[in-house]
DNA sequence: TCAATTTCTAAGCGAATGCTTAGAAATAAA
DNA sequence: TTTATTTCTAAGCATTCGCTTAGAAATTGA
């Protein structure tokens, strides 16, 4: 049994030609993943059911657990596929050049990037740093903090452009705007747009 | 029935003398409800079920469902106790004179209020905006909005105590701090001491 | 003491939770 | 076609969820 799962979940010997080919998945693992993403994204981790899973992946719970294993690890390829989302608006921070005025420009693509049909969702690393805080799956906890590090890097970076900031200044501005931009993320779910500009023209104001 | 209900919930008949007094209340509302806040504040709405609610409040289900009716309005009297516990440092604010610079007091006085045996658990209103979102009972959400604003105001009021400030200016700055707040609140919940500090002394930099 | 009234205990309700499993359907090599 | 293997469907598992209820225990006036 122990091998059946393992072939199941590995295909590995199966493709090595040892055993005969069957049956192919039905679905991409990226596919359905992206679509896990935006429910764990509008819902949150506990309010997503595995039977919300069902329907918006399209697939059976069968197939959910055979590719993933438990509602933790669909949510730990969630956080993946997250991170390759938003990868579209952090490259664009990664190779600016124009420091301060770089990761402003990144606080506002933030706000369109967070955008689903005028509704602002916030940053899923964010809520879910928010709702399971230090309670939740140690894993998941280590890859949250981890890409808050990783954006907050990238601020220090764009800092450093500015060559007249010493390091403890640029280390101190840096949490400064990391703990902005989760502001940002949560107050997106509640105030205007009108609102969310005096927070970013205001955050800028003195770097 | 309905009477019966009635006469559970509110006593007015009995106190009334119409009917006999009888067994009373073995513990006081107010009490159990400061121990339930506790635990929604540390666990988030979804994550603390009635069973739990049980043992930290010390009395029955039955207990639970008759002096509040639901979870839903367990919560709701938490809320409002969290307002009058949170007094103690919006009471600094409101009788402060001293325009930025008390709210910047305010600020550090929130982490030492928002720390319970050195964890922090952020804000109850905070973390209930965040983890409910738009989807959350409309009373509750509208009482939470309730309580951002009326921060916001107080900041606001203490703006204007510079009265180099335009009304504009004023209410840009109260936008921005707010959003700081909710910042802090999140950040609270894994930053440290010295990256908190960090983010209030750079935030009160652009003011 | 007894009758009226309320609060309490503890069991139980249907529905939803995360997860599992038996067996049918599909696929490809032999 | 047969056989081996995998993916699929759909039912079911134990547990927990928010909430309810029957009846015992407590308290007071008569």
């Amino acid at each position: 049994k122990m091998l059946n799962v393992f072939l199941y979940q590995s295909n590995c010997l199966v493709l090595s030609g040892i055993y005969k080919m069957a049956r192919s998945k039905q679905y991409k693992e990226e596919e359905v993943i992206e679509k896990a993403m935006g429910l764990f994204w509008r819902n949150g981790y506990e309010n997503t059911s595995v039977r919300m899973l069902e329907k918006e992946m399209g697939i059976n719970q069968f197939s959910i657990y055979s590719s993933f294993g438990s509602k933790n690890g669909v949510f730990l390829e969630c956080i993946k596929s997250y991170k390759k989302k938003i990868r579209r608006i952090t490259e664009v921070l990664e190779k600016s050049n124009n420091g301060v005025a770089g990761i402003k420009q990144y606080f506002y693509d933030f706000l369109e990037f967070s955008k689903d049909d005028n509704v602002k969702k916030g940053c899923l690393v964010t809520n879910t740093i928010n709702e399971l805080g230090e309670h939740g799956d140690p894993i998941i906890m280590t890859e949250l903090k981890c890409f808050f590090n990783e954006i907050k890097t990238l601020f220090a970076n764009n800092l450093k452009q500015d060559k007249s900031k010493d390091l403890a200044t640029i280390d101190k501005q840096a949490n400064y705007l990391g703990t902005s931009m989760l502001g940002l993320s949560l107050a997106s779910k509640i105030l205007s747009k009108t609102q969310l500009e005096d927070f970013i023209e205001t955050a800028f104001t003195n770097l």
